[in-house]
DNA sequence: TCAAGGATCCGCT
DNA sequence: GCGGATCCTTGAA
């Protein structure tokens, strides 16, 4: 939910990957503490906001106990409501960087981490925000649990040796039009065997 | 202080 | 399907 000047805008989280820990060589935490990662140390339920290829703002939820560095990139998300901000967010966007308008589905708006990021007006005065507290202007509420959850290996983290490369920490609702990309690998409904812990890891995502 | 490259998106071919 | 945009963060010197 993000409460703004542009009005109340609400969507239903559909795809996240998962960030665990200082030996995820794919995770920004790698290299320890930096100015940059620092909410990824500290308590669950915090965002965690950073710039990626200089134009776009991926949102995280640290979801772990502090000192132990973890957080969930939202991926994607389903509009529900407020449309017509994100469109006027998605224009303002466009027309800051020099582009004529262009046309996309409702459905799309939020359809990738950059794009979450240009619909809900997410920027780095939301880093570090506390996304649990019911009168923060960005925050989680408690959704419905969807009944079958895809997973896959993440993306764009080709750089990552193994096993993080491939591990299957991306995690996306079947079906959803919203998903930032096809996502390959059928698996688990809500009421499936639980998600294996990886060995080595403290707690799974 | 420097050089390298990235948890992406968009427009053009 | 491919490459450009664009700048911050990082490790190394």
């Amino acid at each position: 939910v993000r409460e703004d000047d542009a009005g109340r805008r609400v969507g239903r989280i559909v795809e996240v990957e998962a960030y665990l820990g200082v030996e995820d060589q794919a995770s920004h935490a790698r290299f320890g503490p930096t100015d940059r990662n620092r909410p990824m140390f500290g308590p669950a339920g915090i965002a965690y906001v950073y710039l990626v290829y200089g134009m776009y703002h991926c949102l995280n939820v640290v979801t772990e106990d502090v000192r132990v560095p973890a957080a969930v990139l939202i991926r994607a998300v389903e509009p529900l409501s407020g449309l017509g901000a994100m469109r006027a967010a998605r224009a303002d966007t466009q027309a800051a960087r020099g582009r004529r308008a262009t046309a996309i589905a409702d459905a799309r708006l939020a359809a990738g981490p950059g794009l979450v990021g240009i619909a809900f007006g997410i920027s780095r005065a939301d880093d570090g925000r506390d996304l649990c507290d019911g009168t923060s202007p960005l925050r989680l509420e408690r959704g419905e649990t969807p009944e079958i959850v895809l997973t896959g290996s993440r993306v764009g983290i080709e750089y990552a040796p193994e096993p993080w490369r491939t591990h299957p920490w991306r995690f996306a609702v079947h079906g959803s039009p919203s998903l930032s990309r096809p996502l390959p690998r059928p698996q688990r409904g809500a009421d499936g065997p639980p998600l294996r812990r990886t060995p080595g890891v403290s707690a799974g995502p």
